[in-house]
DNA sequence: AAGCCGGGGCG
DNA sequence: CGCCCAGGCTT
């Protein structure tokens, strides 16, 4: 169907197939992962992406893509991330804005919580870091929503740091390359080599390059993360509290805010269920409880259609605007 | 280790 | 419809 799919094919089965004999032949040895950055690298040269977050080493910038792109495809955080970053240019305004505004930029993306954990960390690295991103990966893993993975592509692109860790992307390279025909491959057997083959030339461009490659492979070949231990296929969203969640934070950042009774009657939800959704979302700190109605925590913002008569919405906000 | 958390694009 | 997505957190 698409030629240019066959031919990309063509070559990377070539090329697996000369490793894969390379490997077979003399295993783990230097020539082997020679072999290995050049097949990785060479795919870079030849299509590496064109990221907008791969043309900047400013940490809160590549913190912002880092907690957009966890279980998210690139395309969709290809059009949010540019957009978030105009609203929210640096940490300091994207500490102190009303959790409202970080939402509703957020929309679509899913996986709210990241927005919450997203600003916290913001909070966090103003006050107690002076406004500087630690490069330092345990330290990075203790900040909110952000795990091992997380924080060593942090600091691998931001601070172009030798680290070691496995992502989707990464473990579909290293099981398609190393573990052919092997199934129940553990991240605990391929961190190992992760650490050997690392470019430590240049651990950023590895990384982009492993990346890269990684997802060329899943549009190339069957999925080889099935053959990983730690495969699991996702719970239907349709029905879920998943979708319940979603839609209610839709209807309040487009509200202002709701009357439980109204949602109840809106969504066709049993009331119990909703109660307990909303338990939720006032425990992960989405949302305040009012006598009969709810909304977005935080300083409640005036409805979209007032902003734009009195222009500036959120000064009015300002702890010293007045 | 297993379950939960969003929402959309694509075959 | 099923699958998957630059994972993290809680239990």
């Amino acid at each position: 169907m698409n030629p240019n799919h066959d031919t990309e094919s063509q070559a990377v089965l070539s090329d697996a197939e000369r490793f894969r004999a390379l490997l077979a032949e003399q295993g783990l040895k230097p020539d082997t992962f020679a072999l290995f950055w050049k097949i990785i690298l060479s795919h870079y040269e030849r299509e590496g992406r064109d990221l907008a977050w791969r043309f900047t080493t400013e940490p809160y910038h590549i913190l912002v893509s880092e907690i957009m792109l966890q279980q998210t495809q690139v395309e969709r955080v290809r059009r949010k991330y540019p957009e978030f970053l105009v609203v929210f240019p640096t940490c300091a305004d994207l500490a102190k804005a009303p959790l409202q505004r970080v939402l509703a930029v957020w929309q679509g993306l899913g996986y709210n919580r990241r927005a919450i954990a997203l600003q916290a960390c913001a909070k966090i690295v103003v006050n107690e870091y002076s406004g500087n991103l630690p490069s330092d990966v345990d330290i990075l893993a203790t900040l909110p929503g952000i795990g091992w993975a997380t924080a060593c592509s942090i600091a691998a692109f931001a601070f172009n740091l030798p680290v070691v860790f496995i992502e989707t992307n990464i473990r579909r390279v290293f099981i398609f390359f190393f573990f052919d025909g092997k199934d129940g491959v553990s991240d605990r057997e391929i961190i190992p080599l992760v650490e050997r083959a690392l470019y430590r030339k240049n651990p950023r461009v590895w990384y982009w390059a492993l990346m890269d490659y990684g997802s060329m492979l899943k549009r190339t070949v069957a999925n080889p993360n099935r053959q990983s231990a730690h495969y699991e296929k996702q719970s239907k969203f349709k029905g879920s509290d998943r979708e319940i969640r979603g839609m209610i934070l839709k209807e309040l950042l487009d509200a202002g805010d709701l009357y439980k009774e109204e949602l109840i009657q809106k969504s066709g939800t049993d009331p119990v269920r909703l109660k307990r959704i909303l338990s939720a979302l006032i425990d992960e700190g989405f949302i305040v409880s009012e006598s009969d109605t709810i909304h977005i925590t935080g300083e409640k913002e005036p409805c979209p259609d007032h902003a734009t008569k009195n222009g500036h919405p959120q000064n009015s906000l300002e702890p010293g605007a007045d």
